[in-house]
RNA sequence: GCGCUCGUAGCUCAGCGGAUAGAGCACCGGACUUCUAAUCCGAUGGUCGCAGGUUCGAAUCCUGCCGGGCGCGCCA
């Protein structure tokens, strides 16, 4: 029986309590949970369901309680439930029941943790989106890691998910690029307003070297050259970067075309028919105003250039025009200001802002070693990339590292830390118990110890066992957590303080292949099936992470 | 000034209203002749920033204050 299961036997507990007493079968929860508790002589599971429901009916907790523990007493596999503090619900399994989880979980393979939860939903995820002006920094870094996963997750909740890379290739960012590559081709310092940092001098060489003429050609040739070429090339950069760093995008998306397109003309277009477009000072406006934005806002400025706020509005009516139902934008702190007008697009669109956009903000990290902050790097200038941090600590490391704790906290990465390669460092502490694993399962082959078809599910009676087995049992509910709130960082938790844990604390207990000459059991072929339902959801906990699961360590 | 966000062990961080607030690092003490010791067992370490409020119950929700980070353009 899986903590789902049970959650569902208790409701409808408390349905049948409620119908023998009359009470308001309204009152009652769609859905309900059980809870692990910490305190072993607190039971299996607790649920709190009593304590939720009793003032609402009218009806003392402990008193329902009692009423409720009497009805999920007589259920199917379970032993016991007692009434505990204000009215909380102490269940106890039958032995075998939870030893059932293991077949649970090795059935289903690769898809035990996914769900339905998200079903039908398309979500368009935009993350990175970082300027093709420079290579992928530290900046970036924790979007990646975390997007990427949250793309995983939310997959595995049933959602169509596309992951999408918005290039900023259009206005004067990529003009100041191009300007700066052209000035260190003929060898003078960046322009004012242009970029440093070695990279620009590695791209101009390269590009000199496959046509060393342009140097001495005049701006007006030489240009549009290096605009694009540089462009290209500095594309191409990120997109290896990512690819090494294990990061998908389903769509690279460019701003130009959506200007070269008429997409903005476009845009503007749908929202005057929505009645928020004013003009003033020769400008075309939005009035945000109308929605959650503090002040309204430009689309066309008086010289009739189009701001880049327009492109963002032309972008987001591009993605529902494309059919997503969901878009989400996963921002630095630094565009935490972005929200309210981003909402106020959607709004003036005539969608609703708090279905159809959806804005996360993930705050910024820091890198030290060995306490010390990190010297600056010397590629780009004032910012460490992701191509050195890869160097650095490897692309595991890395993933799980930025993916383990919430967006919300400010992180601080100590690279010393994270390179040890050590019980030091959690990403192994999860990895080594995967390749612990599969180091039994070679062992338990060797000695022709097959699963077979069927198990006893009582002789996992150990307590060590018990736990386990509990733990792999609350993994789709992580997952659906995890999906739901976009909190990628609850994989990791649970991967690293529960199943990891419960894992090599089982093996110091429990022996899986016999010793030496010893016969094979039942017990052994029991835990055999438990070792393979924890390898499943360490591999598919770990894949959603986008770390791998190394069958040797 | 206005707005967003964070404040939990010496450090890095968990804890979507539940029972005695957890983990890793650091520090101290134990456990390998047989499935991987990158492990396990134990000890130390807390006014959950402060003060109120909401309720059976608050680290968690609300208000105020203090402290850190960030943002407030016809820039991109």
């Amino acid at each position: 029986m899986t903590p789902a299961n049970l959650a569902d036997t208790v409701l409808s507990a408390a349905r049948a309590v409620f119908e023998t007493r009359g009470l308001d079968l309204a009152a009652l929860p769609a859905t309900t949970a059980v809870e692990r508790p910490r305190n072993p002589e607190h039971g299996d599971y607790a649920s709190t369901l009593a304590l939720q429901l009793g003032k609402k009916v009218g009806v003392a907790p402990r008193e329902l309680a009692a009423a409720l523990a009497e009805e999920l007493g007589s259920r199917d596999g379970i032993k016991a439930v007692e009434i505990a503090g204000p009215g909380f619900l102490n269940i106890r399994l039958d032995a075998a029941v939870t030893g059932t989880i293991a077949r649970t979980v090795v059935e289903a393979g690769p898809a035990y943790g996914r769900n339905e939860q998200l079903a039908g939903e398309r979500i368009n995820l935009e993350f990175v989106s970082a300027n093709p002006t420079g290579p992928i920094h530290l900046g970036h870094t924790r979007w990646a890691a975390v997007g990427d996963s949250l793309r995983r997750i939310l997959a595995a909740a049933g959602a169509e998910v596309t992951s999408e890379y918005y290039i900023n290739d259009a206005g004067a960012q990529v003009e100041r690029f191009a300007r700066s590559l052209y000035a260190a081709a003929n060898g003078h310092p960046a322009p004012e307003d242009g970029y440093g940092g070695d990279y620009i001098g590695e791209i101009a060489q390269r590009i000199l070297s496959d046509d060393p003429e342009l140097a001495g050609q005049p701006a007006e040739t030489a240009l549009p050259v290096f605009w694009s070429r540089g462009y290209e090339l500095m594309l191409t950069e990120i997109r290896e970067s990512l690819q090494r760093f294990g990061v998908h995008f389903d769509v690279w998306f460019s701003e130009k075309t959506l200007h070269d397109g008429g997409a903005v003309e476009h845009a503007i277009e749908e929202l005057r028919k929505q009645g928020h477009i004013f003009e003033e000072g020769g400008a075309i406006w939005l009035r945000t105003t109308d929605f959650t934005d503090d002040k309204d806002r430009v689309l066309i400025r008086s010289n009739g250039e189009k701001t880049y706020f327009a492109a963002d509005a032309a972008y987001y009516i591009n993605k529902r025009e494309r059919g997503f139902d969901r878009c989400v934008y996963l921002l630095g702190a630094d565009h935490h200001g972005y929200i309210g007008r981003l909402k106020a697009i959607a709004a003036c669109a005539g969608d609703d802002p708090e279905k159809n956009i959806e804005i996360l903000i993930g705050q910024l990290v820091n890198l030290v070693r060995a306490g010390q902050p990190v010297r600056l790097s010397k590629r780009a200038g004032n910012i460490i990339t992701l191509d050195e941090l890869l160097e650095a600590v490897g692309a595991d490391a890395a993933r799980y590292s930025l993916a383990r704790s919430s967006t919300d906290s400010m992180l601080t990465l100590d690279i010393e830390e994270i390179t040890k390669h050590s019980s030091d460092n959690p990403v192994f502490y999860v990895q080594y118990a995967h390749a612990r694993i599969c180091s039994i399962l070679r062992n338990a082959d060797d000695k022709g110890m097959s699963r077979g078809d069927t198990y006893d599910p009582a002789l996992l009676s150990h307590e060590r066992e018990n736990n386990l087995l509990k733990t792999l049992g609350q993994f789709p509910a992580v997952v659906a957590t995890a999906a739901e709130l976009r909190e990628p960082h609850r994989i990791a938790v649970y991967l690293e303080e529960r199943v990891a844990t419960d894992f090599h604390r089982f093996f110091d207990a429990c022996q899986v292949v016999p010793k030496g000459e010893d016969p094979v059991t039942d017990v052994n072929v029991a835990r055999r099936w438990l070792v393979e339902a924890t390898r499943t959801v360490i591999a598919n906990g770990l894949d959603l992470l986008g770390v791998s699961a190394p069958e040797r360590m």
